[in-house]
RNA sequence: GGAGCUGUGGUGUAGUCAGGUCUAACAUGUCUGCCUGUCACGCAGAAGAUCGAGGGUUCGAAUCCCUUCAGCUCCGCCA
């Protein structure tokens, strides 16, 4: 029984004689004078009576028409029935706005469109959240109704966002000599890397094709087939738990080039992010990014994405570690591990239940603890000096540059953990220290990772990037003895400790490829079986190439400021991989299932 | 697979830790009436929630316990 249901009674009238002459958001001044006729959503709707304003939105914009008994009685008393949300036309001429009901807050705030003939297209409820920005609901309603979501300015604004980036990608690249191809989106499933998504065949009974992780395979061809120069944005899908940044099906830009080095593949793309930020936001941005590797990553960050607006970086006292009377210190350096540190300046004031927070927060990352020091006037304090030396306190306080007010935290552990948890740590701090400004853009490359490393669970090496990276010729002697020595030809793009995306120089001989998958453990046969027809092009001329791959989201969330891709995706789904508007997944009938000979093993609830 | 946070009229929140004074409060929205210069219009009035769902404890549950669902963040997973 609620109104709004009501109104949509109302007969919608017809806009066919009318044509659209200007946007709402785009009239000025200089339009004064001027008929228009204007479509669009009533935003609001202030009622005073015997007057009545309207500001009529769309994609450009607000402007307030009014409806005066002066200019047509008619169109004032439909403007009695309209409400938030309704589809409106109206004809009418743009007048300067009275002296002193200017509204410097909109843009078109000098003028006012004075109505003289009004339809009403389309009713509507009462929408379930208010089509502004800045809205706090609920993401479930907010996706549900993504229709009205998507109406509100600052999503309107992410996704023009998102189409600039998308055109000055495609621009810069042209102008680059870079063709855009297509690549299957029904394709083979490959061992290796994401949880495929599976499509049945009909016509083969009892086959599957996987929807691409990347078009990885397909851009290595192109470069085998002379396409020299190879781009695409295009859409990957990985069935692996989502995040923040991670969705099921994302969006890369995807590259690839002939006759290049790891060089050449970064001075396209440092020029292309310029290109992009540039085109999009107006950043500019400085060339070349700065490099780092992985090891001085990992050392100083303790991540391989660091996010470099802010220092808090790790400082590492296992040497001195090995020799103190602190036994969780010494005895994780005695099993091969290390014991590092971070400052949190000016975090000396930390209560115990603050500094608790921490430690159960480096829990999470597998830390059995974190132990501290708070640095005063008369020096370092903590239930643990006790077991240090004055002389161990001294050279960890200079060590880290502490001064009274700071507090010193620890991770003795394994070296992977160590990294992890005070990354973590790092990351946290940062953000809680009013370190990471939105506006700063550091753009950075992590370079030489290890080609391959060793996995505990599965008992055998795999690739850390894909395996179709080339090692570096340097460290090729080492492949077959040292496998976890050898070094990538491989780059990351890390910014604001995001990664936004990764290439390599790619294997171009069959030799080498069959080397790495005997590396990792594949066998001939296999290797035959899946990547047959890649090892079979190596044999037909394959030019040296090497490529890289963005997360386009991701680059558009950052450029728009945003903590999560949802934000910047029009259609984006939850947590549990479900699209709430459309209701997908769902299930599908039998007869569909029958088609594709495919028989189900779950527990159906009663329903 | 695991951890944490959230769920109260349409929406956003208060109330939950110390069960009864909650026959659930506030703001906004909605509806009705009045109003010719508002732009967060104003004024007067009204309707609207059994507190995500199910079960339990209790004389009594929004509040305590168990289960479950949904969203979010994170670990694992994933480049």
């Amino acid at each position: 029984m609620r109104g709004g249901i009501n109104r949509l009674s109302y007969a919608a009238e017809l806009a066919n004689d009318l044509r659209r002459t200007h946007m709402c958001g785009v009239l000025t001044e200089a339009d004064v004078g001027r008929e228009v006729v204007l479509m669009g959503w009533v935003q609001k709707r202030r009622d005073h009576g015997g007057l009545i304003f309207v500001d009529l939105r769309d994609r450009w914009g607000l402007v307030q028409v009014v409806f005066n008994p002066d200019y047509s009685e008619e169109a004032l008393k439909k403007a009695e029935r309209i409400r938030s949300e309704y589809v409106i036309a109206v004809v009418g001429r743009v007048e300067k706005r009275p002296e002193g009901t200017d509204n410097p807050n909109l843009p078109t705030g000098a003028i006012e469109v004075h109505v003289a003939e009004a339809r009403i297209l389309n009713a509507a409820k009462t929408p379930p959240f208010y089509i502004e920005d800045e809205v706090e609901v609920d993401e479930n309603i907010r996706l549900r109704y993504r229709y009205l979501d998507l109406r509100r300015p600052e999503m309107q604004r992410a996704l023009q966002l998102r189409h600039r980036a998308a055109k000055a990608t495609r621009d810069f690249l042209d102008g680059r000599g870079f063709i855009e191809v297509e690549t299957p989106m029904l394709t083979k499933s490959t061992p290796e890397g994401a949880r495929d998504y599976l499509v049945p065949s009909r016509v083969n009974p009892g086959s599957f094709y996987a929807l691409p992780q990347s078009p990885q395979l397909f851009k290595q061809i192109l470069m085998v087939s002379g396409i020299d120069r190879y781009f695409q944005i295009v859409r990957c899908f990985r069935d692996e738990d989502l995040r923040a940044d991670r969705q099921p099906e994302f969006t890369q830009i995807d590259m690839e080039m002939s006759f290049v080095t790891a060089e050449d593949v970064m001075e396209v793309t440092e020029s292309m992010i310029a290109e992009i930020c540039q085109q999009t936001t107006g950043l500019e941005v400085t060339v070349p990014f700065p490099r780092l590797t992985y090891q001085d990553a990992l050392n100083r960050f303790g991540t391989d994405k660091p996010d470099l607006r802010f220092g808090l970086e790790l400082v590492d006292v296992s040497d001195l570690a090995a020799g103190c009377g602190f036994k969780v210190f010494r005895s994780a350096v005695q099993a091969g591990g290390l014991v590092k540190g971070i400052l949190a300046t000016g975090c000396g004031g930390y209560s115990r239940k603050e500094i608790d927070e921490l430690t159960q927060y480096a829990l999470t990352y597998k830390a059995k603890g974190l132990a501290y020091f708070i640095v005063t006037e008369e020096g370092l304090k903590a239930p643990i000096t006790k077991f240090f030396t004055k002389e161990e306190l001294a050279t960890i306080q200079t060590r880290f540059g502490a001064r009274p007010g700071d507090l010193i935290l620890f991770v003795a552990d394994q070296p992977s953990v160590v990294y992890a948890a005070l990354g973590a740590l790092r990351k946290m701090l940062g953000e809680r220290l009013g370190l990471t400004d939105n506006a700063d853009y550091r753009f950075s490359w992590v370079v030489d990772f290890p080609l391959l490393e060793f996995d505990a669970d599965e008992g055998r090496y795999v690739a850390v990037h894909h395996m179709f990276t080339s090692p570096r010729t340097d460290d090729l002697p080492l492949l077959a003895e040292e496998p976890g020595r050898v070094r990538a030809q491989a780059y990351d793009l890390v910014l604001n400790g995001v990664e936004l995306g990764g290439g390599s120089i790619r294997i171009h001989r069959r030799d080498l490829q069959e080397q790495v998958f005997t590396a990792i453990g594949m066998s001939a046969d296999e290797a035959l079986e899946k990547f047959g027809f890649l090892l079979e092009a190596f044999d037909y001329g394959t030019p040296p190439h090497g490529g890289i791959a963005f997360g386009f989201d991701r680059l558009v969330m950052l450029l728009a400021g945003r903590q999560s891709i949802r934000e910047v995706m029009a259609f984006p789904k939850t947590q549990n991989a479900a699209d709430l508007m459309t209701g997908a997944p769902d299930t599908v009938s039998r007869g569909q299932l029958r088609e594709l000979h495919i028989g189900l093993d779950v527990k159906k609830e009663d329903k």
